[in-house]
DNA sequence: GTCTATAGAGAGATAGAC
DNA sequence: GTCTATCTCTCTATAGAC
């Protein structure tokens, strides 16, 4: 009749990334974390050594969930264009910002390899997707790769001139200038 | 025989740009400040009140500066086009991210309406400017401003890209896959 | 206007009982 | 494995002499 072994764990973790989409990893406090989960401070000492280990468990969970979401539909069984558009035009909180692009401005993320790495793996897995997507659409590999990129950017640059000027409404017309491009309105 | 009144004043803020766009406002102490500029405790607090006001002295500075730098090539004295392909392609250190963006993800910032008022002005003149530029292209209003959103995204996307990989590559790549589309490559 | 010294709060982390 | 209590350090800010 033991319970689940490690749901003090989960609850750590997933208070943490909470806490981190709102307020990024070096501005969170152990002190949040434990009122937000309502465990105790032995608890999480007991699982996290230190503030950088529930970092890197809590980042790492969510690196893996937004790769997830994202990747969704570009993996689809769609035609390559519907599933690019799909990935584009996909519901996000704009004004929020993403919670995973926010860490490249976080000193703690930035400064411990780790937590870099799974920002950076986060992006490599994003846009290789969008590269295999562009190149079923017959484009050829350096220009697929580089389109992937510019994609991945109005995205990212879409956030954060929403979250800039606090109105989802740059996000949406960062992509839609993107697709009246992609579907060849002008040149 | 006065000294420069304002001479600790600018050194203060000079120091705090240099900071802030290393590590963010919020990670940023008094303490850091004052070794890098070389004024004493009592100094500071003479000058700003409290670490907020240094701060908003700091990032307007920023804000105006990145403006002017940014703004410089779109209002040349040359043909529309390669004045946006001369904001697009200036020389940036895309791995160290932009000063101004990244404060989007700074929690100091983003809970003082001063502050990030600072940053959406950065943001309403650079988008201004770039539509000017595209209108003058020929382009209609509305796709003008959608596609100036859309360079302006594209940018700020490269430096979270270059940043969360470490390498510069992926802001050439992100602005060669826009200009790619912008001269009608393909569609 | 600048300095040194220090206060008060909260940070990250540890101790040790249960 | 979890709790409460507490330690030490640094943070932001103030005091008061010069």
């Amino acid at each position: 009749m033991t319970p689940a072994p490690t749901d003090a764990r989960e609850r750590l973790i997933a208070a943490a990334q909470q806490l981190y989409a709102a307020d990024g990893v070096a501005a969170t406090t152990p002190r949040q974390v434990l009122a937000r989960s309502g465990i105790g401070q032995g608890s999480l000492y007991h699982h996290f050594p230190a503030k950088r280990d529930l970092a890197a468990a809590a980042v790492a969970r969510t690196a893996q969930e937004a790769l997830d979401t994202a990747t969704a539909p570009l993996t689809a069984d769609a035609p390559a264009h519907d599933r690019v558009l799909g990935y584009l035009r996909r519901d996000r909180d704009a004004v929020a910002g993403c919670r995973v692009g926010r860490l490249t401005a976080d000193p703690l993320v930035m400064s411990d390899e780790e937590l870099r790495g799974a920002v950076g793996d986060y992006f490599t897995g994003l846009i290789d997707a969008l590269t295999a997507a562009f190149a079923a659409e017959g484009l050829a590999p350096v220009a697929a790769r580089d389109r992937a990129t510019t994609a991945a950017a109005v995205i990212q640059g879409g956030y954060v001139l929403s979250r800039a000027l606090g109105d989802p409404t740059h996000m949406r017309r960062a992509v839609d200038g993107l697709v009246d491009l992609l579907d060849g309105d002008a040149g």
